[in-house]
DNA sequence: CCGGATCGTGGGTAGCGCCAACGAATCTTG
DNA sequence: CAAGATTCGTTGGCGCTACCCACGATCCGG
C-alpha cells in the first residue's frame, strides 16, 4: 500500500460543477442507505414528497413538479401503489387522467422516510456549523430555482 | 396546458441532500453537454484531469485519486489510450501495474475540456455573485473533503 | 517458500435520467 | 361538427454512473 491514508486530495481547480457532482455522491449515498432501510429508493420518496406538499395530482402532473419522466412515473406509482401508499383512481373530468392520492400508509411511510433522510442531513452537514448550513442551502435553492425555471418549463 | 408556465416550486422543507441532488442535476447536464461536444463524458475528464494534477499513476492509484472504480478504470483508459490521450505502459518496477501517462495530444483534448466546462461553469452560477460563488465552493469543498476522508480512505 | 494482499481485467447489477412510440381521450379550429 | 393537434398513461429501450464479485498474475511479509 505505497499512499495508504491520506492521498492528498490535493484539489487543485475543482470547478464547481465537479464539486456539485462531488458533493452530491455521498449526498445520494447517505439518503439511499437511509430509504434503503425502508425499502424506498429516491423516486419514492421525491414522489410522496410531492404529494405531501402538493395534494393529490395526475401522474403527468407529478412529473413536473418533481422533474421526473412521465414513463418513469408509471413505474414509480406502480410500486408505491403495490403497498398501499398512494391510490390510482380515474380522473371523472379526465378519463385518460389517473389522480394520485396519499393514503394514511402513505403518509405514514413518508413521515419515517423524512426521518431517516433526515438522520443521513445531519451526518452530510456534519461539517458545516449552523450558519453554514443555512447559508449553502441558500445558495443551492438560487441554484435550483434558476435552472428549474429553465429546464422544467421553458426550453 | 392547465398549469403552464410556473407550475411555482413552492419548495418547502426541501432537504439539502436532495437539494444537492437538484443542483447537481443541471450542474452535470450542462457539463455533459459541453464534453458531449469533444466526444467525452464526465469520466474522461476526471481522468485526465487527476493526471495532469497528480502526474502518471497506476490505474488502481487513479481510482483511488478520483473515487472511481478499478473495474471502470479500465474501460475508460481503454477509450482514451484509443483515441491517443494516454499512453499505457507496464510498470518496470511492478509487473502488475500499468503506468498511465498523459501524452501532449491528452494534455490538449484536456485544455479543450476545461474550456467546455468552464463555459458550462458560467452558465451554472448565472445566478450567483462572485462572492456567493467563492463562498459555495468553499462549503462545498468542506463537505467533500470531510466524505472523502470518511469515503475514500477509511471504512 | 507460502499465504495474503494488490493489480488489471471481465462480467454483472441497480438506479437515474431520458427519448420514441402507441392507443385512448380531449381540446382546438376550421 | 368533423379533422387535426395535443395530452395522458403506458411500454420498451438506451446511456451513464456507481457498485460488486471473481479470476489469474504478481508482489510482499513472515
Amino acid at each position: 500500500m505505497e499512499n495508504a491514508e491520506g492521498v492528498a486530495p490535493a484539489r487543485l481547480r475543482v470547478l464547481p460543477s465537479r464539486l456539485l457532482g462531488l458533493a452530491a455522491l455521498p449526498a445520494n449515498r447517505l439518503a439511499d442507505r437511509g430509504l434503503a432501510a425502508a425499502g424506498s429508493r429516491r423516486y419514492h420518496y421525491a414522489l410522496l414528497a410531492a404529494l405531501a406538499e402538493y395534494g393529490p395530482a395526475s401522474q403527468a402532473d407529478l412529473g413536473r413538479r418533481t422533474g421526473i419522466d412521465r414513463s418513469d412515473i408509471v413505474a414509480i406509482t406502480n410500486e408505491l401503489a403495490e403497498r398501499g401508499f398512494i391510490v390510482r383512481s380515474p380522473d371523472p373530468d379526465d378519463r385518460r387522467r389517473n389522480i394520485i392520492t396519499l393514503t394514511p400508509a402513505g403518509t405514514r411511510h413518508l413521515a419515517r422516510l423524512d426521518g431517516l433522510v433526515a438522520e443521513a442531513q445531519d451526518e452530510l452537514l456534519a461539517p458545516l456549523s449552523a450558519g453554514e448550513r443555512t447559508e449553502l442551502v441558500r445558495l443551492l435553492t438560487l441554484l435550483v430555482d434558476h435552472h428549474a425555471a429553465a429546464g422544467t418549463v421553458h426550453a
